[in-house]
DNA sequence: GCGTAACCCTACGCACGAGTAGGTATGCTC
DNA sequence: GAGCATACCTACTCGTGCGTAGGGTTACGC
């Protein structure tokens, strides 16, 4: 018995790669409890048992998952944003970068973002990644002030980084439910929004709540 | 055999809101797929057919969380913000209704950010809800805009609203995982961030991107 | 050409959790 | 105080899906 081999056999590093695409994909679609090893083993053309042997049990497939994206979020971003460039420059490289990777990869995306939040196995593992962005916003934030001669309390700063972290997420969420929008377009949005606030902070302008 | 009758029974109204509460406490911590009827149940103080009975199936249970939650936030923001207010004002007191809801019902505010979104069945639920809000902002904005004679590409507005709710549930997230927090002082570094962008925006200042 | 390791499968065990069957007790109405 | 609805329970069934046992086959080194 031999004539055709029907499916091919592959090295362990190629099917790992299939296996992981179709894991983002089905648990992007299904979140992760409601996807079954059973369908990512379908949809990576493999039986269920190769996925054990490669990746290990489900939560270990998922964390994969969650390293292999964010790394390729991180390194987008990391790579485009130069630390010597003004603040203005790279926000604005780093979003154009961040941006590019939501529009070429939204099943990751939609992993990263909306559903390792809620599990609690992972949840921890998403904060340390989203607190390392808004600790680089900060930064950024916090060097341009200090150019500027300014310095405002440690936590404001905090808070002002997560804003702006959170508000270039929704507008990630509603790239990715977008799919002929342009993420160079949404970036430069992006920034109309976030730097024309943040320009003014740096600025020393405040808004102050009324007496009343 | 009577002499202790060891746990009261209770009017159905009452019941039901338990239940909810329970719910929502074991939804927002262990999230839709992991949270079992058995500890909801637990947590409630009552068997797991009382929860059947009353609050059918764990879907129709969870839509009610969803429901209850929604409701009381939507009611929280819009009894705050009067149409007839200048639009910072409106935003300000909108925001300091939203920051005071999410203050008071943690849970809720994680079943509906971090639990709905990621579930198919409920996605749908959860961002039409999220559309009202944006919407609402857009109008805001839209307001103030031709209130100076201006206008800009309902797109564009949306995109700008998109962010500004993003930010605001980013620093929702921030406050629920900041149990000694202030919600009224997120508030206002909310308005900081927001109000300057969105003012600057307002007068037609805008920021493009550079040639290259 | 022969051992051995890598690749791949079909078919199961088993636990966990949604939903239910069938029955008991308490209070309310007339 | 008989009847009836409402509140409540223990103890099951049964599907679904994770993880594995126990194999088979192709390639590659020597």
């Amino acid at each position: 018995m031999s004539t055709a081999p029907a499916f091919k056999r592959l090295p362990r590093a190629v099917r790992e790669q299939q296996m992981l695409d179709a894991a983002v994909k089905v648990f992007s679609r299904r979140g992760f409890h409601a996807a079954s090893m059973d369908e990512i083993a379908e949809d990576a053309g493999i039986s269920k048992p190769m996925v054990y042997a490669y990746l290990g049990t489900k939560e270990e497939l998922f964390v994969a998952c969650l390293h292999r994206e964010g790394t390729r979020m991180m390194e987008a971003i990391a790579g485009a944003a130069a630390p010597d460039l003004p603040a203005d420059e790279r926000l604005w490289r780093g979003l154009k970068a961040f941006f590019g990777f939501v529009g070429a990869y939204r099943d990751g995306w939609a992993v990263l973002y909306r559903q390792a939040r809620g599990e609690q196995p992972f949840a921890g593992e998403l904060a340390s990644m989203r607190a390392r962005l808004v600790e680089v916003v900060a930064g950024m934030l916090d060097h341009a002030l200090r150019a500027e001669g300014r310095e405002i309390a440690a936590i404001d700063l905090e808070v002002v980084a997560y804003a702006l972290v959170g508000a270039t997420e929704s507008l990630a969420d509603w790239l990715a439910d977008h799919p002929d929008a342009d993420p160079e377009k949404t970036a430069t949005r992006m920034m109309n929004v976030a730097w024309l606030g943040a320009a003014q902070l740096l600025h020393g302008v405040t808004w102050r709540p009324p007496a009343d």
